[in-house]
DNA sequence: CCCGTTCTTGAAAACTGTTTCAGTAGAGCG
DNA sequence: CGCTCTACTGAAACAGTTTTCAAGAACGGG
């Protein structure tokens, strides 16, 4: 016991933080190369020397430090996410996606948001980067020149969420079938008159769905005019409602109107309700994303599930095989579905 | 040019990924003592020096390592915030208050989520250390006994969010007294039946709400018996439904619905307009938290609004303080605001 | 012209684990 | 008993920065 109590004095130098993997092995009256082998490949060592080294670091309440563990063995365990925001349950939802399946297999997350802004989030990527992380999760096809040639020169994996696409590892869905689906539904209702109310003019998912809806209309004979598109500029109820306020006003005519997502959709229906305009009597509205609110408003909102969540989650699993060394899918299509609910109806006869 | 290439090639040594701080020395032949000063404190430097240094770290794309660099300087630049849920818009909200306030001042997020669970919490808490991360921010006065201990022991300074504390480093605001608001505005429209409709028996939160709404009426000379508190045991519109059910079944004459969240008073008006109860007619609903959802529902949600992101934004702030050496405000009291809405209205005459 | 400053730079130690390599002890075998 | 083989452990190099200390250069004052 003297020894050990000159010998801890003589080690600690008066350092009084958290305890260090040589404090351990000098508790344990091992070498730290045992300690270190204790936590990471326990079955070098005698059952015995395990038991000494455990209780050791019990009693220091030692932590291995991560930092100098990933400096060393050029790991970090920890994956990087880039949102474009979180105010949006879309993305939120994926982030949740992405965190199950991280902690499932003992990785933390480094989350930056960009804000729809190309260069900020190269920035983010560049600071996580710099932090070491291992590999990416991103959200959509469009991003700062930059950006993949920066990835790739850095050696770090990446998925895409959001996007489904072919020649990039990427899962996701996609936007034109998906807005489709409601289209040909409003269709089948026997309406002819559209009005879309979209957030952002430069989004690439934006452009997709607005793509889809041509189509889909084409498709049954119908055209559909660019400028029957709307865009709010922002994707928060009171943007729909003035976009919709908006589209009234030019195109009166309209029986039908598609969203390109649920908080829009809500801020319609609203504007509906001030000018006392009967949903789906008068005019059938469809959303896009099946968020709360969709569900929650009167009428419920006839709208298309996006599978946020399982994006994040597969994403990540698929991610975290690449890191692995094991192969995986690159390319992962997921299905949407159209939720009829009451706010779409038959065409109101004129 | 000769002399250089050599130099080069024994460097390289065949490394190909990205250039290392003494490659870059070697390509501006300095020490790397001055390229980590080039980065670090420039004002040591010649400008010619400087140019040189910058030349060559530009020409090999080099980006410092910033795990070596936290390892030395036992500072790492990240800090790990924990929320029960990104589900929620409450939460993720203050995330955005966090990050917008991280970045400004050139940190980065390691961001964990617990699902309400304590123990989840802690090792969430624990992995951020290992990592290094240098502070917390942390959501509510509950935790697992271990956490505080622990993350005294590691001296990373902390904030909590959501909940106003003098005795912790805290900022948030007083549940009680917000939704004290909310009740008296429905004890001057001349209210006397009340039930509430809350989420979780077990957090803090709610039983503060509790209370406050208790001490509400307390004040106004009625009193609130405990059995009126309906505990839907999860936030969805849905939950918010069943709990209402419920609670109608047991008080039929109550004319006025508290809610612990807006989104169980989502819930609560989708079933009052499913039995064709009118709102506020025969049955007036506030809800908590100011959501989108409460203002788009119809009618609108009277509620408080919740200080999400600039609890966030502020917490960050002030352990970025901490972090500097700095003093700072310590516990930070927000105030919430009552928004009158459409969802109250003068009790039913019985 | 010499000495004390000030400015700029480099050498080397430090940060904290991991990993390779080599060595010791014990077991098994002839 | 001696040899080989295996199982376990330790010494030392290593990961990529930062930082301290000291040395050399330049410079001004006396």
């Amino acid at each position: 016991m003297k020894s050990f109590s000159s010998k801890a004095r003589s080690e600690l130098k008066s350092r009084s933080g958290p305890s260090r993997l040589t404090e351990v092995a000098a508790l344990a009256a091992v070498s730290p190369a045992t300690v270190s082998r204790a936590f990471n490949a326990p079955h070098l060592l005698t059952a015995e020397t395990r038991a000494r080294v455990a209780l050791a670091a019990q009693k220091l309440n030692y932590l291995p430090d991560g930092l100098a563990r990933s400096l060393r063995r050029n790991r970090s365990m920890v994956v990087g996410a880039v949102m474009p925001s979180l105010r949006h349950a879309y993305f939120a939802t994926t982030v949740e996606g992405i965190q199950s399946e991280l902690t499932r297999s003992g990785y933390t997350l480094l989350l930056g948001t960009a804000g729809f802004d190309q260069s900020a989030e190269l920035a983010a990527v560049r600071a996580m980067i710099r932090q070491g992380v291992d590999g990416f999760v991103l959200v959509g096809r469009q991003h700062d020149p930059e950006l993949l040639p920066l990835l790739c020169a850095r050696e770090k994996p990446f998925m895409l969420t959001w996007c489904y696409d072919t020649t990039l590892p990427s899962v996701g869905f996609d936007h034109r079938l998906a807005i489709q689906a409601a289209v040909d539904h409003l269709v089948d209702l026997g309406h002819e008159e559209f009005v879309a109310v979209m957030a952002w003019q430069t989004l690439d998912r934006e452009q997709e769905r607005l793509a889809g809806i041509e189509e889909a209309l084409a498709r049954r004979g119908m055209r559909f005019s660019r400028e029957r598109a709307i865009f709010a500029g922002g994707s928060a109820p009171q943007d729909g409602r003035n976009a919709f306020r908006a589209a009234r006003a030019r195109f009166p005519q309209a029986t039908a109107v598609v969203c390109a997502n649920d908080l829009l959709a809500a801020g319609v229906l609203m504007e509906c309700s001030a000018l006392s305009l009967s949903v789906p009597g008068q005019l059938s509205v469809v959303g896009y994303g099946d968020l709360d609110i969709a569900g929650a408003m009167n009428p419920p909102i006839t709208t298309v599930r996006a599978p946020a969540e399982e994006m994040g989650a597969l994403a990540t699993r698929s991610l975290l095989a690449k890191l692995a060394g094991e192969a995986d899918l690159e390319h992962i299509e997921l299905a949407t579905e159209l939720l009829v609910r009451a706010s779409t109806g038959p065409a109101r006869s004129l």
